[in-house]
DNA sequence: CCCGCACATTGACCTCGGTCAACCCCTGCC
DNA sequence: GGCAGGGGTTGACCGAGGTCAATGTGCGGG
């Protein structure tokens, strides 16, 4: 699958980059990636910087190698939503729609790989493996679509918290054995943003989670370090 | 695209199937709609049978041709929620995944043109044309999930049921013109099923129906049959 | 025709989470 | 050091929507 004995042919941007190993670059062979590397840039983004504007035109797309993005949706009153949250090496962009209809925010400091928008275009239609790739992807991201979509509609504020901690731990904490019992992660998201993607306020967000904490479920410190000494507290506090 | 001057070589199962013009079957040639159409059969299935059980083995992928189904989510203590609606010609099931992780159920007396789940994955790797079809409807149903948990986290009551209003309204109106500025539909949902999509309870259903109802902004006949007389009323109240 | 059942409506009451406001804590800047 | 500003917490109060229960309505079957 990979060539790591002689891959000399590997761009040198790419030769270490997380979305060629499980991202969707690696769907490329060493000649189109060489093409694809042409044509694309390195960049960091501040957390809090817009990424991609709702109505304005997508000229790019990108990989997220490293930090947290969010998509957000706004009602024309301010009233705000947060509908997806990217991870390395996640693919950020619409394709086959010039206005994305979201906003991209980074959420931390983020590490993105762009290409202009043709560029990908073109390269999908030569490689049907390139959008399998993005097409796995997008079926990944409506499954978390869905499950959100119970969990605003028809769970508690305090099961919402629980539950939004255990999605952060499973995607954040790099021990990444899924079956340890506890976990320790930053959380990549303010009070504010927790509330926005939940559907809640943030006094609510900030009371659930002095309740959790109170139960000894888990420890905050410095307001964004967590520490989940039993998963299966937490949990049972999430009400799947 | 199509061929309709000397289609003798279509299937008969296919020759005036709604999914062969706008669904997936699109995609295919005319012998590939032949290899398909052998393994496939069309079924009637009545108002609340289960399609596709949450865990079961699925064996099988279909195209909607009438009807309304429904696709739902249930918390250990019985608490659902609809994640999604699929109307004609929608394509149902979850490719590359053995369990789909969700329950259909059919929400109206439902048409179904059904394969067998390796003839459609087998077609798929033959056919990247296919493939791209199906990630243009999951990029669709993608929008939709994120349009949906805006309505759920952030709206009232009162402008969900509006927003629900609205969206069937646009899916299922004969007449299709999008701006015209009447509508006359029949509700494809229950007050519970409605309850279930919006993150509600039937009762609040039921009065802000009756709101609505005693503001002139919608009239019902017969608990299912909606008529709006002015679009753009009910779109104020969905509050975008 | 009447009964029984499923679905929908309506009312009375209560609760969860939103609102408003005070306060705390930390960090960066003068 | 002091102060301003942003993020977070806590408390008191309130209201949108949930809960529980009674009532209404349409429909198929005996």
């Amino acid at each position: 699958m990979r060539q790591d004995v002689h891959n000399s042919s590997i761009p040198v941007l790419c030769a270490s980059c997380e979305a060629r190993h499980k991202g969707i670059c690696g769907a490329l062979e060493p000649d189109q990636l060489v093409a694809l590397a042409k044509t694309s840039y390195k960049q960091k983004a501040d957390g809090g910087s817009e990424l991609i504007g709702d109505a304005e035109r997508v000229e790019s797309y990108s990989n997220v190698l490293s930090g947290v993005v969010k998509l957000t949706k706004t009602l024309s009153d301010g009233r705000q939503q947060i509908v997806g949250l990217q991870f390395a090496p996640d693919f950020l962009g619409r394709p086959f729609r010039s206005e994305s209809g979201i906003n991209a925010e980074a959420a931390t400091e983020v590490g993105l790989c762009s290409f202009p928008k043709g560029a990908i275009e073109r390269m999908m239609k030569a490689s049907p493996e390139l959008e399998h790739r993005l097409y796995q992807q997008t079926l990944r991201e409506l499954d978390e679509a869905r499950e959100w979509m119970v969990t605003l509609g028809r769970k508690t504020a305090s099961e919402k918290i629980a539950s939004f901690l255990l999605m952060i731990a499973r995607h954040i904490d790099p021990t990444a054995d899924p079956d340890r019992t506890s976990a320790t992660f930053d959380l990549p998201l303010s009070r504010a943003d927790i509330a926005d993607f939940l559907g809640l306020t943030i006094e609510t967000v900030s009371r659930q989670l002095t309740k959790l904490r109170a139960d000894n479920v888990i420890r905050i410190e410095n307001n964004r370090h967590v520490v989940v000494p039993d998963m299966e507290r937490l949990e049972l506090r999430a009400g799947n």
